[in-house]
This record gives structure tokens, sequence and C-alpha cells, in this order.
DNA sequence: TCTACTGTATTATCCGTATTAGTACAGTTG
DNA sequence: CAACTGTACTAATACGGATAATACAGTAGA
């Protein structure tokens, strides 16, 4: 289920922080849903297990979901609504961008083509 | 000319490079213009004569000046061209935060109104 | 040539943060 | 009580940023 590249410069942690994401945008993980514990996940990627525990207390702090001592980390049941915030978040980190390039004197129509390419671009969705 | 903010949490040598950037997109710096000395420009800053060279080196890297040991630091005679490619590296980053926004399930127009918004929204340049 | 400027290189230290790890503790369940 | 869950604490390591002192090398002008 999880898959972590050790050679990646982006954080092991926040590897699976933004895989477990990733599943539940793509519906292979839903709202309620108990993620891997600390211990079987951090064995089953090698890593150490305060590693994963990370990834979840990073999860956490993103609203995705809600870990309970004792029972597990399980998905929230308004995981969606916190994903609507984070994707508005980006949102703002794209206009911030934008701002950027509109200063270095780039036309508007050199940035809505690219976007345009991008959301007629086929059916792929990253995931 | 320079002004530095120490509390910022980018680098004091990223900020001196930035605002060169933009001192040449404002037109206050001119190709050929030389820059400030490592050793006035670092007493002007109250920083270290290092952190301005680390400066320097960026922006010779981001193809900005040229610098000529003994002589000094001068803008490139084609930073235009290098301005040029900085923002198309920009525009890329831009479309890399989009194919994700877009994973997130925004749809385009969310993406078009915002940026719409930024180029016809008066004339800040934010520089 | 001498002098005063320019940038460059080297080495070291300090500080803060990020990342991963080891270990021990605490809550929950059956 | 046993076996699981997450948590806290500490430490080792690495890296980035800034500072400092020194020494070196190229250039230009008196």
């Amino acid at each position: 289920m999880y898959q972590i590249d050790a050679m990646s410069r982006t954080p092991v942690y926040e590897q699976i922080a933004d895989m477990t994401e990733k599943l539940v945008l793509s519906g292979v993980l839903k709202p309620n849903d108990m993620l891997p514990s600390v211990r079987s996940l951090s064995a089953e990627l090698k890593t150490n297990p305060n590693t994963v525990q990370k990834a979840f207390t990073e999860l956490d702090f993103r609203g995705i979901v809600r870990t309970v001592p004792g029972r597990g980390c399980f998905i929230r049941p308004d995981v969606f609504d916190a994903l609507k915030k984070r994707a508005a978040a980006k949102l703002a980190e794209l206009c911030r961008l934008c701002r950027e390039i509109r200063a270095a004197g780039v036309p508007l129509e050199d940035i809505t083509t690219e976007i345009n390419k991008i959301y007629n671009g086929g059916e792929e969705n990253g995931l």
C-alpha cells in the first residue's frame, strides 16, 4: 500500500503523509478507515516507528486523521473538508508565485495556455 | 539602495540576491552597472563580507551578474535573457503546483479567476 | 612601483533546525 | 495480564545559515 523512496530529498515522514493524503483522494482510504499501526507500518517500510509517528502527527495537523491513543489512527469523517482547505492553501501559494511571474514581465497568456494544457491534457491525475 | 530584514526567515544572502534581481527588473540597475563592493555593501548592511559574497555567487549562478576578480561585480549585458529563463523556471514550478491542485479536485475556473484578478488588479508590481 | 581598491579561498566556530533512531512510558482492549 | 495501540524523551547526526579572521590574487591609478 505504501511505497517509500529512500533516495528522495523529501523526508520519509512527509512521503508517508503525502501518500496517505493521495490515498484518500483516490478513494483507497475512506473516512473512519484505520491506518496501519505505527509499528506495523514502520516495519513494512523499514523505518523507525518515530518516523511514522511524525507522519501521523503531520496528518493530524493537516486535519486528515484523528489519532486515538491506545486505539489507532483513523481517517477523519470530515476529511474532505480538510482536503478542500489544503487545496485552497495551495491555490494561495500558486497566486503568490503568479505575482512573482507577473512582476518578471510574463504575459497572462503564457500562464493561461500552460494551465489549460494541464487541465485539458489527458486523464492522468498524478496520484 | 539595499534594505535587509534581519528577522526574516529568508536568508540574508538570498534577500540581497532577490533584491538585486528586482532592482534590475525595475530599471534601477542596468546592464554593465557595477554593484557595490563586497566590503562596502557588507558594511552598509552590517553583515559579514562572506554573506555578501555568497549573494554575489548566487547572482552569478543565476546569470544576473558577472564578477571580475580585482574589478568588481557587474550586471551582465545579457541579463534580460537570464531573467527570462528564471521566469520560465518559475512558470514550470507554477505548473507543478497546478497539477497538484487539479489532482485535489479544484476546477479550472477557480484558478483562472484568481489569476485574472492578479493580472487585472492594479498596477502594483510587487517590487 | 606602491597603494588602495576589487573579488576569492580557507578554516573555524556557533546556532538552529530537520531527520532518524533508541528506549521507555501510557492508554485500550479482550 | 497480555498484546496491541499511540506518546514522550533523549540522543546522534547532518545540514544550512551566519559570523569571523586571515590570507591570497587581480586591477587600477597616483
